[in-house]
DNA sequence: TATGAATGAGTATTCATTCAT
DNA sequence: AATGAATGAATACTCATTCAT
């Protein structure tokens, strides 16, 4: 939140960036999240950038260089929380209940996505289709996630707050729930209304009832 | 399921179809499972399809006619088995708990997915970005699917069964927690070797206990 | 010289080929031997050759595969005579002298030269900037027309009417004068008016001289 | 041969140029004598010269201003040694026979060709697409070299040395054998290693002889 | 003098679509 | 019903050149 605040700011850190570099961004940003990428011109860009169209080759060496700049940062910052030095010490130590930590996690990264919808929305979007964002992905994101999630979970399913259960399915059905959250609040119906409070209170709960271990249901 | 059982039975029904024809919607749905709509050439789909390109427009009018031709019989063919006449009727008389009920769902759509993998892929990659399919889908799909289950998850909510909720946010809970493994298991990690008939039961027993009205978590 | 007579005819031989198809051809080698292939645009060619620019491509994936297929018929054309059966026992029988055979050979290729003057000139100029055809061209026209003349040369050098010197020098000093001739007269100075009959009787006299094994040139 | 002695020192000759300057002539002719002008970008050569693109056109203000700036000194330097005062003068007291005076000249001006390969090769391929170059080269070379010669071939013709051939086709048949053993051995067969000494003494030879009034060849 | 961001015209090539056969 | 040649608009990208710094 220094000195730019758009919803591009992730895109812009600790780089030196000419004006009209930052509204190619801003264009191929909006442009790919409403349409794709494959759907979008270059030309198309560079008419809502108020640029040349060679000025964006001057840039980005191809069109899906410009992609890559998109998406490379936003999955970076997408699990930068997690990956903090004492991540597990810092979690353990701040927060008593797997609830609270679950809601803090929650609440912080379905803040970020919501700021930072349009590249949330191409990541989703475009990941199917490029084998090589494919695999950054598993590796940066997934396999990370995972990673740092793997003592959290099992120290609270030690505890028995936690049904005993594989992290991996924790972490998918965590996720499945967030996920479908916010891609049917802000991707599928973004002019219906929700009352997104408390959808976020009930979508938390589901979770934490899902993990439980308390109550047996089978038999 | 008569004559044909390829992966596009639902396609072909009920229509008289040269051989051609059939060969061009299956190179249509391969390729464009693979690679998108806007990333897909009709040149490439006519020679993958083995016809000459003017073959594909005497078909389908054009490119975005084939895309429809495909995806709006998925979509009517996803939600059948829920407009039936009488569906309460005989939901209610065959499954004596909502458990029973949901499994049965969840297991028989589940089922339909996988077999039509590619055009549900088509299906979920698409709708974003054609206004009029995501007016069809909301109308014909996730209206259609509200409505019809609307009845029963009130009925058991009333009998104690599942937690009290708003009908689109139980639908919206189950949908995520199915649509997450599917989407996991098939699309993202294809590769990877699931136990799947462990993880569908995983992913049951959640949707289950997050909906269980029994255990009050909030104190 | 059946059917067509066109100065392209050795491009059409055997090739079913469009009307657009040949008109393209002959804007294609109009052109490229007038500014040289790099500095000609497709654009250009198509609207010479009267078609849409994408005919071009429907007929030649590249601007280079259109090259080829003017350049690659015109070297095999150029050595066809040489690569006869029975070549030498042909020669040897119709030919009573070097003399003979040598005026013989030029005359006839110098015929094709001027024929197809601007499918040489462009086989000239670009033979040196494209590796695949400089190794073209060294494999299927300097060494066979090497190895057809060997036995020639070495036969007449037996019988005393040229110069001991190796076959490949002969062959180089030949052609370096003929060349020279064809460059000069046709390429370097289009408009000057020779007396071509005599300037080609220079030639060949010139040649012959300068292979004569007669008088002894070093003291 | 003074402070500098580049390949290009021709170019450097009588100018203040700055470090930036000669790098880009050093490119400029590198890649010029590799892909030809047209195939060039201004782009390739900034990047090999280690300059800013802006750089080039500060010292250069068009691309073909840049080529000029290769072909001009090159062919000024060519024939420089025909134009001296009194040519005619210090060649007859100079030479004893027409045979020592082309072998002084040929294996001088060889000499030449070699050091300067690359902007030779511009030269050659160069000026038949530039009407202005090749006005040039007629005027300033060709012209030159005639005018220059004439006397001497004349006179070697009246001892009897040579044949009694006009001028011009005295240095066509002349000029043919020498670039031919040039543009052989150096653009068309750059790695095979011919004995070069030897072929040079058969190239004089041939000429010499091809040239040589003494035997008669025809009857 | 030198830079390098910026440009707009131009490049080869691809595209969905048409149409005569 | 099927072909495939033909199209012209569009595509991603390159070019030589300009200009503010």
């Amino acid at each position: 939140m220094p000195e730019h605040d758009s919803v591009l700011d992730i895109l812009f850190e600790n780089q030196e960036m000419t004006e009209k570099q930052k509204r190619i961004l801003e264009a191929a940003v909006e442009i790919f999240s409403e349409k794709g990428y494959s759907a979008t011109s270059t030309n198309e860009i560079a008419k809502k950038a108020g640029v040349a169209e060679g000025t964006i080759f001057r840039h980005y060496k191809t069109k899906k260089d410009l992609l890559l700049s998109i998406i490379a940062p936003t999955m970076a910052k997408f699990i930068a929380p997690f990956i903090i030095r004492d991540f597990n010490k810092v979690l353990l130590s701040e927060y008593q209940s797997f609830e609270d930590f679950l809601k803090a996690v929650i609440i912080n990264r379905m803040e970020f996505a919501k700021r930072h919808l349009p590249m949330i929305k191409i990541l989703i979007q475009e990941i199917p289709f490029h084998p090589e964002l494919r695999e950054q992905f598993k590796d940066h994101v997934l396999n990370q996630v995972v990673e740092r999630f793997t003592f959290i979970v099992e120290t609270y399913q030690k505890k028995g707050e936690i049904i005993d259960m594989p992290t991996q399915s924790v972490i998918r059905l965590t996720a499945s729930s967030i996920l479908g959250f916010v891609i049917g609040k802000f991707l599928i119906f973004p002019e219906s209304n929700w009352d997104e409070e408390e959808e976020i209170e009930r979508t938390i709960q589901f979770i934490l009832r899902g993990l439980s271990a308390s109550s047996k249901m089978k038999g």
